[in-house]
DNA sequence: CATGCGTGGCC
DNA sequence: TGGCCAAGCAT
């Protein structure tokens, strides 16, 4: 790792200022300094690409447009309003954040870092930015565009994957922060990050700060930022079951926690789950084991089906750390059975499309679809 | 601190 | 295709 001067400091904070001035993007929530505008906006760009923001942005603006407006809100319609953007609890924890200020703070915003990061789904990134864009505070708003641009210009050789790396990079860009405008500072970074400075085919040769950039200059810029690898997905396999009766489908409510927290899916059955009622599951057949798929929804909701195959490939949905398999079963239900254990209902297409549904289910409707038109 | 948590895009 | 990345946070 290099340290900069004085000198180099101002130079830089100038040319990277300059440069934001003149190409720095024109976006939605760039129109005013308005911290619910700067929140929404940050919240819904973690770990999301700005094209992907924009729409649902606009669409939020317009559903909710205070604070107030997002704390009264109704759970249904704004999760559908976040429907497709994905990290629910983003969602949920934006309404949790909108009831304290209304509550607790009477609709004043905190204006320092420890205060925003007592909002709930508000950590250190969201705060830092919030803090500098909204009320023009000199910290730092440590993402990952700012962990690739600062290892790269200085050649910061600390794992970005590890927590404890972010207090080194926040203490260097405090000291390089332009403390008369931090706000655009930060955002000049982020726009340095996703243009010039990319994760992959960067083309320093072009960037405004290539003067500054070190690892550029000596041609080991593929070496940043250093990022131990995550492990990849773990596969799983489900049965869905596709239970239907007068124009209505038997669905499931995930359970409050974990992933797809109370979205309604089709009924899943876990392959292992079902394989463990068997004493030699290593040994089963395709056919026993759907028998065990029906044991299993007999001993689990006092539920008696008869399942079979719909055919094709079973649809794949990955998430960040799972790639599920879903086979789709048609199941056939006694339309006197008692559903008092089952914890779901039935629901109609339109029904279905007044409340968010995550993309899993998007894929099996999709499927179905295309199976009953062939 | 390590892990869990969605989705889309790119090559 | 699979792997990686994209303006992270809660627990």
């Amino acid at each position: 790792m290099i340290e900069w001067s004085q000198t180099q400091i101002k130079a830089f904070r100038k040319t990277l200022l300059d440069w934001y001035d003149a190409h720095g993007r024109d976006l939605p929530w760039r129109r005013d300094h308005d911290p619910y505008h700067v929140w929404i906006s940050e919240i819904m760009l973690q770990q999301t690409q700005v094209q992907t923001v924009i729409p649902y942005y606009e669409r939020f603006m317009a559903t909710f447009p205070t604070v107030e407006a997002l704390a009264e809100a109704d759970e249904a319609v704004l999760m559908k309003a976040w429907e497709g953007l994905g990290y629910y609890s983003r969602a949920r924890n934006l309404q949790r954040a909108a009831k304290q200020l209304v509550e607790d703070y009477h609709g004043v915003w905190p204006q320092t870092v420890d205060g925003l990061k007592a909002l709930s789904g508000i950590g250190p990134y969201t705060a830092g930015a919030i803090a500098s864009i909204a009320f023009d505070q000199p910290v730092p708003a440590v993402d990952g565009n700012a962990f690739r641009v600062f290892a790269r210009l200085l050649k910061i050789d600390a794992d970005i994957a590890q927590p404890k790396t972010r207090q080194l990079f926040e203490q260097v860009i405090s000291r390089i922060i332009d403390p008369q405008r931090p706000g655009d500072f930060n955002q000049a970074i982020m726009d340095l990050g996703s243009s010039y400075m990319t994760a992959k085919q960067p083309d320093s040769a072009n960037s405004p700060v290539k003067a500054f950039n070190q690892a550029y200059l000596d041609g080991v810029e593929e070496r940043y930022p250093v990022k131990a690898k995550k492990p990849r997905p773990v596969k799983q396999y489900f049965y869905g079951l596709v239970i239907q009766h007068d124009q209505q489908f038997l669905m499931q409510q995930r359970p409050s926690n974990g992933l797809l927290a109370n979205f309604w899916t089709f009924p899943l059955v876990a392959q292992e789950e079902a394989l463990k009622l068997s004493e030699t599951p290593e040994l089963v057949t395709p056919e026993e084991q759907l028998q065990l798929v029906e044991q299993l929804v007999q001993q689990s909701y006092g539920l008696t089906v008869h399942v079979v195959p719909m055919g094709g490939r079973p649809v794949t949905h990955t998430f960040t750390h799972r790639q599920w398999h879903v086979t789709l079963l048609n199941a056939t239900l006694d339309k006197d059975a008692d559903l008092s254990y089952f914890p779901g209902k039935w629901l109609s297409r339109d029904e279905l499309a007044q409340i968010a549904l995550p993309k899993l289910q998007e894929k099996l409707f999709n499927r179905i679809d295309s199976i009953t038109k062939a």
